[in-house]
DNA sequence: ATATTCCCCTGGAAGC
DNA sequence: TGCTTCCAGGGGAATA
């Protein structure tokens, strides 16, 4: 389930690994969120180099000389690899990309929630158009307690709901949402409205601590995150609250317990989290 | 307008 | 052993 700290990690491999390589083409093999035009995209993309890859949110965006780009993300088990283009296909490869030299860059994804995408860019360094109305990237100056007071106003939808929107900022998923609420102290079912100026302060701040915490030992891996060459991150490890129902409140020695919040799991501890 | 529910999809775990 | 059921959740669409 890949985060904003696991997308990083990954662009971070993906573009030591990509940086300067020439594309040859791409192959779809197989139905995704949305499709790949392969035919279109190896017209558009072939024979040109990667100039760099970046992500924004929890979108990875693949440069090339020019405007076109490739624009993929994750979903919930996609995974970039870099084969032998000798080396025989795994069963959930959904897309395919040959780079000059030999090797395959390849996107797989068992349960096809992610894509790999064309995309055209406004100028060589800017977003395309489907990126646009994104919030605030958490590790920004853009990005503070101020920003989640304004966007709060009149929200009564959880706080930990409100945090996960991507409009109101990126790249904070479930297990970081739950981490950083309970780092910061804040019951995630108040609603967005009734949080004080001082709250919303040290849920930013705590917000940008336990992402940057995560990207530093690449990620976390659950169940199906993996990194570029099939490593597992390391932060699952200094998971706090989720996925530990039942378990003691590393901070207050409570008992953790679990509910859900707009349809999604949520961890937290009753006894130090108001 | 915001809030809530559902759906996409598959594999692994749990229950019987 | 093998079958069924539940669950994971990013993101968008549909519904209230």
């Amino acid at each position: 389930m890949p985060e904003l700290p696991e997308v990083e990690t990954v662009v971070r491999a993906l573009d030591a690994s990509l940086r300067g390589r020439i594309l040859l083409g791409a192959v779809s093999l197989g139905k995704l969120r949305l499709p790949l035009d392969a035919e279109a995209a190896s017209r558009r993309l072939g024979g040109r180099e990667i100039l760099r890859v970046r992500r924004r949110a929890k979108y990875i965006l693949i440069d090339f000389t020019g405007k076109g780009a490739l624009l993929a993300h994750l979903g919930m088990t996609g995974r970039f690899r870099i084969d032998s283009a000798g080396e025989p296909r795994h069963k959930h490869d959904r897309a395919a990309f040959p780079l000059l030299g030999g090797d395959e860059l390849r996107y797989s994804d068992a349960r096809r929630f992610g894509f790999v995408k064309l995309v055209e860019l406004p100028e060589p360094d800017g977003f395309p158009a489907e990126l646009e109305r994104l919030g605030p990237e958490p590790l920004s100056r853009q990005f503070s307690g101020r920003t989640l007071l304004a966007g709060a106003a009149g929200r009564k939808t959880p706080v930990k709901v409100f945090i996960m929107d991507q409009w109101t900022v990126v790249g904070v998923g479930n297990i970081y949402a739950s981490e950083a609420l309970h780092a910061a102290g804040i019951d995630p079912a108040r609603p967005a409205a009734a949080l004080a100026p001082d709250e919303w302060a040290r849920l930013a701040a705590e917000i940008k601590a336990v992402l940057r915490r995560a990207i530093k030992q690449g990620g976390s891996t659950i169940r199906d995150y993996q990194t570029l060459d099939g490593g597992e991150g390391g932060f699952q490890r200094s998971l706090r609250v989720y996925g530990k129902a039942g378990g003691i409140c590393p901070r207050c020695g409570g008992s953790v317990k679990s509910t859900r919040l707009g349809g999604r799991s949520t961890f937290f501890c009753p006894d130090c989290q108001s």
